[in-house]
DNA sequence: AAATGCGGGCCGT
DNA sequence: ACGGCCCGCATTT
């Protein structure tokens, strides 16, 4: 797309050893790395990480939101987009308040399968909320190995809650198998563990018998508190003006979204944009204009996201994410992690690969090359990273997930849960889960 | 059955 | 030229 939203991107995380600024098309890649960032399940916003070529959860190109494979025409760089969120259209909450938010099955087939399933709360139909926080695209995640380390980095601020992780989804899906060929009252004891965890050497690890834990707070991926708190967990200036502003960085999975004060999507425009400064304020001005025309391609690119609700394709036909019924979207959205706000980069979307052969994973493809600008904010320390132990726990039933999190800094245990709500749902309904 | 990657192709900008 | 994305194919999980 327009070069116009991607020369936005500001800010970026920068990890570690990053000692200078680099963009993902960057030909030549730091390699003095001298330490590696803890693997980052939940990234969002502009950041940028260096994990060890060790790292299986960065070699497998993990991530807790659902991405899929993008064909970018680069075999250097593995492109990845975000496919959203499933979520029940009726919006209705769980016993506990909680809402579905499945994670969309990634191989095309199979998600259309998913959203033809009823919500298994009230049986109403699925949607798939598509993401589109990206200058409306779908947040795009890229992945380079170059020596010893592995480049990621992400564009884009996810406006939509957490699907299940990775690890969350398949834990479901084994305990329903389990549950379905074992004997009724067989004694159950599933002890899940994150499985990004579980490479993690410095993750903590924390394992819970699922069946022990019944009613685990309100925990993200699935669940929203009803109120977030609308204290703004960062603070801008602070942000941009102190990129070492360390604090930022504790978690491992940084996600805060903004307040859900605001009912438009203005209203995390208003709070996210001047931080990224990009993909909504200039460049792009879909987002912002569009909360109202709801029916004109509001959205802008193109369009895209338009496309991805209509599309016969892997989106089926779902048609109203962002109808009438739901004047905004989710307004809070991270700006991106606490991380992401260190540093503004302004990378180009300006792709600069070297051809490439064939070979090994990502190695050259026929590709161009062009300017690559980088980031041209000035890089920040390191800022520490700490790690998100978690502490993950199945709910065998049809998609519920509770999760818990602990993280070793209180603050950011708190700002992880007061992620995202979906403010179009009412906060209440008690539906057990476990009666469907 | 799904998840993942790859890469050809098409389309819009 | 680029970026987004659809699609089929092959390999893993």
């Amino acid at each position: 797309m327009s070069g116009a939203e991607d020369r936005q991107e500001a800010d970026c995380v920068c990890s570690f050893g990053m000692k200078s600024t680099w963009d993902i098309n960057d030909p030549k890649l730091p390699q003095d790395a001298k330490q590696f960032d803890p693997f980052q399940e939940w990234t969002d916003g502009y950041v940028r990480f260096i994990y060890s070529a060790e790292d299986k959860n960065a070699q497998r190109h993990l991530s807790g939101w659902a991405m899929r494979n993008t064909n970018n025409h680069n075999c250097q760089i593995l492109k990845k987009s975000c496919l959203g969120v499933v979520v029940c259209s009726r919006g209705c909450a769980l016993a506990d308040g909680s809402r579905l938010q499945l994670r969309p099955a990634i191989c095309d087939k199979a998600r259309q399968k998913q959203q033809k399933k009823v919500c298994p709360g009230c049986g109403g139909t699925l949607e798939l909320l598509p993401c589109r926080g990206h200058s409306g695209y779908p947040v795009t995640n890229f992945w380079r190995v170059d020596g010893k380390a592995i480049f990621f980095q992400a564009k884009g601020v996810h406006d939509h809650p957490r699907p299940e992780s990775k690890s969350e989804t398949e834990a479901r899906r084994s305990s329903v198998k389990r549950r379905v060929s074992s004997p009724p009252f067989a004694p159950k004891r599933r002890l899940v563990e994150s499985q990004v965890d579980r490479d993690e050497d410095r993750a903590l690890r924390v394992v819970v018998p699922a069946d022990r834990i019944s009613f685990l707070e309100p925990s993200f991926p699935q669940h929203y508190p009803a109120f977030q708190s609308t204290e703004p967990y960062y603070n801008h200036h602070n942000a941009l003006g102190e990129p070492s502003a360390a604090g930022l960085q504790k978690t491992a999975s940084p996600r805060l979204y903004v307040g859900r004060t605001g009912y438009e999507f203005q209203g995390y425009l208003t709070a996210v944009a001047p931080v990224l400064g990009g993909p909504t304020s200039s460049a792009s001005a879909p987002l912002s204009s569009s909360s109202s025309s709801s029916s004109s391609s509001s959205l802008d690119p193109k369009a895209g996201w338009k496309d991805l609700l209509k599309s016969s394709g892997p989106y089926g036909d779902n048609h109203h994410y962002y109808g009438p019924d739901y004047p905004c979207r989710y307004p809070g959205n991270p700006p991106a992690s606490p991380a992401a706000l260190q540093t503004i980069i302004t990378t180009t979307t300006k792709v600069s690969y070297q051809p490439c052969p064939k070979g090994a994973a990502y190695q050259s493809c026929p590709k161009a090359q062009s300017g690559l600008p980088g980031c041209s904010a000035p890089l920040d320390e390191p800022s520490s990273s700490s790690y998100s132990a978690e502490v993950k726990v199945t709910e065998e039933s049809g998609g519920v997930i509770k999760s818990l999190s602990f993280q070793p800094e209180v603050v950011q245990t708190k700002t992880e849960r007061a992620d995202a709500y979906d403010y179009r749902y009412s906060y209440g309904n008690a539906f057990r889960y476990d009666d469907y």
